[in-house]
DNA sequence: GCGGATCAC
DNA sequence: TATGGTGATCCGC
């Protein structure tokens, strides 16, 4: 074990900038070399020079972490470890196994997202980003030790056929945004990580589902799956499906997350929810691959031994001396298999930035020329969100990549460039002065906001009873539980500035904000489930009151009577359901026909043209009850279970057979027709490729595979 | 409240 | 030629 003491420098660097091959499809290549050329490629630069100090510093903190070690005595030591039993067999009470978290994550998102658009990519190493940043690559590319995070300069080193495709975040955001309709599904309050991830709580999903009758579940799965490929109607996304990676399922979030990273090859991990599972899955698992536990955190706990979450808690009276008192009840938590069992629900921001790295600017003016277009920047935003804060934060990298922060707190809140401009002017006028006559070299600059006060400028944003709860009716201009950031100015400016072509990896905090409440509408609904007749006797209005409030896209004080249509995104100004029903309706067969014009390329043939169109309009009928549980998570979801539970067993049927005609147009006739050539349709969940061209037969696979063992157990 | 550091994505 | 951007949190002042 290298601990810092006695390995030399270049060993040391080596646990910062080496090669990960924590990802997948990093196993079997030859590392020495690959690092060798990382190493050679980097050293001598600024960056390097920079890397060099933080690995010594984290070397020190390790030195001076072992001498306190050295002080501790074995009776101090057995009351620690007194306490931390005490403080286990509480925890070990409160161990809740009850719940079925799920995380989800993409595969190489962008660059899927890329090779799916041009498949010539597919059979080339390819990554997204630019010469000085990748942000994701490719299996082909990780063959050879292109990683995201890499510089494309390095990439191309390891791999000079490389292909690097820049970002295109719009287009990912898109398909982001449709997974995430199909998330909402299964949990309306689920929780988006990035473009590309998401936490869902399953365990409400699968009780409904358990209560519901037998026909009811298998409609269900049609349309659930009707969903997505009505989804996939509109924009061609059958494929995304491709895109998920297996699922990781387990009683918290950390051990989901966890699961999904073990990235089985023939499907998803499941932890069985026992404590039995749990322990002996923990045991043999590195530190490092908890979320949290970083490459400093590894380093610290490796120098006291520790490398596996056994390690942890043998250690655990060592650490609770070692470390604060927060961390060493993490660690207590993590070496337990504890952690959060319920997703929380998205809370408010606390800050707000923009910052910029830029090839070097070292003229005052031009600094403070940089700095007023970033407080521009940042007074936009804050516009967007109607926010105002009392902080104002500047950062600054020299070109060494030394970074500092410079913070002043105002009596009042801010938010216009102006008063932002007023603050950063200054801090950045005390740097340069500080610097001089030396000029400040700099590379990248930021403004960050925080301190948030309501909008009425006085009271801190802080959480209220009556502002969590005004938060489920809080409002959005999409139905969809997502919303974005920093989009296209961002980009722009990058493009104005032509500097370091930075490509950020992500568009960083996502608001999941859902729309649904969880005192409003769910309790009704799983009445509503549970009770054949419920929904029949609800009146429309009964009903519409249900549904307005999260389907309302209104301001404050506007009634609730708006709803955003899943398909071309207009607000649909109604109370009628009916009326709305057919605003969808028509939307979906104006996207058929405009699918149908276009899929000459795409899909091969559609022999079946017309049928395909009729059945999209026989297929409308209202569907109160999914039409209430769905518009309170995502409008986008109200076309999907819109096959009425109220018309009888025979109805239901005919319903069965439409909505099966439906789902195979978009991508079963994509899918089937190209597919006769290659596999048929390959299961999101297992990944396996089923033998089969009938979408039931299909759905109902998926559905076990997703459900398996849980339904099982339930 | 400030500033540095760590972490995630 | 060239190593990102955004947000959160913690710790030690």
């Amino acid at each position: 074990m290298e601990n810092g003491a006695g390995s030399t420098k270049e060993e040391n660097l080596l646990s910062r900038m080496a090669l990960n091959d924590n990802k997948a499809g990093m196993e079997g290549l030859d590392r020495d070399k690959i690092n060798r050329i990382i190493m050679e490629a980097s050293k001598g630069s600024r960056f390097y020079g920079n890397e060099l100090k933080k690995e010594q510093q984290v070397n020190q903190r390790i030195e001076k972490m072992m001498h306190q070690k050295a002080q501790i005595t074995e009776q101090l030591l057995q009351k620690a470890q007194a306490q931390v039993e005490k403080m286990t067999s509480e925890l070990e009470k409160s161990r809740d196994l009850s719940r079925v978290i799920v995380h989800v994550d993409m595969d190489a998102f962008y660059a899927a997202v890329e090779m799916r658009d041009c498949p010539e990519l597919k059979d080339t190493p390819m990554a997204v980003g630019s010469m000085s940043m990748l942000s994701t690559s490719n299996y082909h590319a990780r063959k050879y030790g292109v990683r995201a995070a890499m510089p494309g300069f390095i990439a191309k080193k390891l791999c000079p056929s490389l292909v690097i495709v820049p970002p295109n975040f719009d287009k990912y955001r898109a398909v982001s945004e449709e997974i995430r309709e199909i998330f909402a599904e299964y949990d309306p309050n689920f929780q988006p990580m990035s473009l590309d991830e998401a936490y869902l709580d399953f365990t409400d999903h699968l009780e409904q589902r358990q209560s519901w009758p037998e026909s009811s579940l298998r409609l269900y799965n049609k349309s659930n799956t009707k969903f997505s490929l009505a989804v996939s109607h509109l924009s061609k996304s059958a494929q995304n499906w491709y895109l998920f990676r297996p699922p990781g399922i387990a009683p918290n979030m950390m051990l989901a997350k966890v699961c999904s990273d073990k990235n089985k090859p023939n499907g998803q991990y499941r932890l069985p929810p026992t404590r039995e599972a749990v322990m002996d899955f923990i045991q043999k698992l590195p530190v490092r691959k908890v979320c949290g536990i970083g490459k400093v955190s590894e380093k610290m706990l490796n120098a006291l031994g520790i490398t596996t979450c056994s390690d942890l808690s043998r250690q655990m009276a060592l650490l609770s001396l070692l470390f604060s008192e927060t961390s060493w009840h993490h660690f207590l938590q993590i070496s337990l298999g504890l952690s959060s069992t319920h997703i929380p629900r998205h809370e408010e921001r606390k800050s707000m930035s923009t910052e910029r790295t830029f090839k070097e600017l070292s003229k005052p003016e031009e600094q403070l020329s940089l700095c007023r277009e970033l407080c521009d920047d940042l007074a936009e935003d804050l516009k967007k969100e109607a926010l105002k804060g009392k902080t104002v934060t500047l950062k600054i990298k020299n070109v060494n990549f030394e970074v500092k922060t410079r913070a002043q707190t105002l009596p009042y809140a801010v938010a216009t460039a102006e008063d932002i401009f007023a603050v950063a002017k200054d801090l950045l006028k005390t740097e340069i002065e500080n610097e001089s006559p030396q000029p400040l070299r700099l590379r990248l600059m930021g403004v960050r906001i925080s301190a948030f006060v309501s909008s009425d400028g006085k009271t801190p944003m802080q959480k209220s009873i009556i502002s969590f709860l005004q938060l489920g009716k809080r409002d959005h201009s999409r139905s969809s539980p997502i919303t974005h950031r920093k989009p296209e100015r961002a980009h722009a400016k990058r493009l104005e500035l032509q500097a370091a072509e930075p490509s950020p990896q992500d568009e960083g905090c996502e608001e999941p904000v859902p729309v649904v409440t969880p005192n409003n509408g769910t309790e009704s609904l799983k009445q509503a489930n549970t009770d054949d007749c419920t929904v029949q006797d609800l009146s429309e209005n009964e009903l519409a009151s249900h549904v307005q409030p999260h389907a309302s896209t209104s301001g404050c004080g506007t009634p609730a009577e708006t709803f955003t249509c899943p398909v071309c995104f207009a607000k649909v100004k109604t109370t009628d359901l009916n009326v709305f029903n057919r605003h969808i309706d028509s939307c979906l067969s104006d996207a058929a026909k405009r699918e149908d014009e276009a899929s000459g390329s795409e899909s091969d043939l559609d022999p079946e043209d017309d049928h395909r169109k009729s059945t999209v309009v026989t297929q409308k009928k209202e569907k109160p009850r999914d039409l209430k549980n769905e518009a309170s998570a995502s409008g986008g979801e109200l076309d999907l279970g819109r096959v009425s539970p109220q018309e009888g067993q025979q109805t239901l049927k005919n319903n069965l057979v439409s909505l099966i005609q439906v789902d195979k147009k978009p991508v079963a006739l994509q899918q089937q027709s190209s597919l006769s050539r290659s596999p048929l349709l390959t299961c999101p969940v297992c990944q396996r490729a089923q033998d089969t061209d009938d979408l039931a037969v299909f759905n109902h696979h998926v559905d076990l595979c997703l459900n398996q063992e849980v339904l099982h157990e339930l």
